[in-house]
DNA sequence: TTATCAGAAAAAACGCTGTTTTTTAATCGA
DNA sequence: TCGATTAAAAAACAGCGTTTTTTCTGATAA
């Protein structure tokens, strides 16, 4: 395995350039955010991986080799860390909502778009979903300005109802009660779904489809 | 305290009939079927005053005086306890849509009725329905054969929607999937409530009734 | 340079959980 | 009446989130 090295460096101590001139201070402080990173990449891991039996915080913590004290101290326990994941899922839901190529679709269709969204994340991010959407019932509860934060995500789906009534395909009402009763909808179906009341992936798409379908059939047709 | 008793039975031994006999074995079953009861009562108060945090087999045992131990035997632990509750819960449920006063409603109206129990069971009934609907992500997930025993509580629902297809209120389609369709919408909106996505309660019950308004809209005018 | 001090991280302890195992008590059959 | 069987309680176990104690490192002052 050891290949023949011709000429090893030998670090010479007469060299003139200091070898490695390092700021410690801030160096510390980087490897303390890269270890910030880690411990939400070790959670997301454990989340999807084994659920939330697994999300642990002597396992983050075992994942990034420190004791679970520095889970406090970045964290604030794992409320906080709860918290921080709550906020990145919400942040990258946002982000999956404003993916450029929505330009080309507009009116109805585009909020037909959004609902696939939604779901696709649902299914793809199930390790996020769990803390976004699992219910306060029981465990993690958000915060008042998290939640506030969270409802931002869904801006562009508000905007574009609100677009949706200028263009007259809507009838005028609150966009805003517009997206929460379309998020409801998707909301409901998923979470039976989760919980396993639907005995095939076809009828929980089915479901899915209809559930979008009804809420904005009844937005066009107001009562 | 102790008032004159001019005449104490004095237990004589001549007596012909014995004073009490009693069947130990029966008496014991009996015993330990209350104690079955008792328990599920006990689970359910803690529910109900201090939620989930507060339904612990420790405390649930201490609560009518037995051991943890008591609570395997009887249930299976506390999987079994829950599933107990989960039972009991949909059985209530299916009580609450089969109550008397609904034959005088008919037609879409009487759906709507069936949305405002359910309503009214998730606001009055929390300890069930945390234990019901609390999202199998996290904490007890109901086995199989419980979960097929829960939809049978919409057996009202589904029949009366074929009803309504039947008098050709509803276009004909699968009266299953439109009680499906419901109830996420429903269960869409609760949850999210109760996660505390609503601000006022007024807005809550705006949103339940757009959203039971729409499944019913939107069934009305298929396509 | 060395001694002291402050702050950060680790280790240990605490109180709790569901569950399993061991021990104790009581009942039954011979 | 005495072993065997069974049921219940008690204790032990492994794990959890969190708090407290200890350890250690890096900076500062003498």
């Amino acid at each position: 395995m050891k290949s023949a090295n011709p000429s090893p460096p030998e670090t010479s101590l007469e060299s003139t350039d200091v070898p490695s001139l390092i700021d410690y201070r801030q160096q510390q402080q980087a490897l303390r955010s890269s270890l910030r990173e880690g411990m939400l990449t070790a959670a997301k891991q454990l989340l999807r991986e084994e659920g939330l039996a697994g999300f642990t915080l002597r396992r983050v913590a075992q994942a990034v080799n420190c004791s679970t004290t520095m889970l406090y101290s970045q964290f604030g326990g794992k409320d906080g860390l709860s918290n921080a994941l709550y906020l990145e899922g919400f942040a990258l839901l946002k982000q999956e909502f404003e993916q450029q190529n929505l330009a080309q679709l507009d009116g109805i269709e585009r909020l037909r778009k959004y609902a696939q969204i939604y779901r696709t994340f649902s299914q793809h991010s199930p390790s996020y979903y769990v803390i976004m959407f699992g219910d306060g019932l029981v465990g993690f509860v958000p915060p008042p300005e998290s939640i506030q934060t969270a409802w931002k995500a869904f801006t562009q789906l508000i905007s574009h109802f609100s677009r949706c009534m200028e263009l007259g395909l809507i009838p005028q009402s609150s966009p805003n009660s517009a997206a929460r009763l379309l998020w409801a909808a998707m909301h409901g179906v998923i979470n039976l779904e989760l919980k396993g009341y639907y005995l095939t992936v076809s009828q929980a798409d089915q479901l899915y489809e209809a559930a979008v379908n009804a809420v904005l059939i009844a937005l066009q047709h107001p009562q």
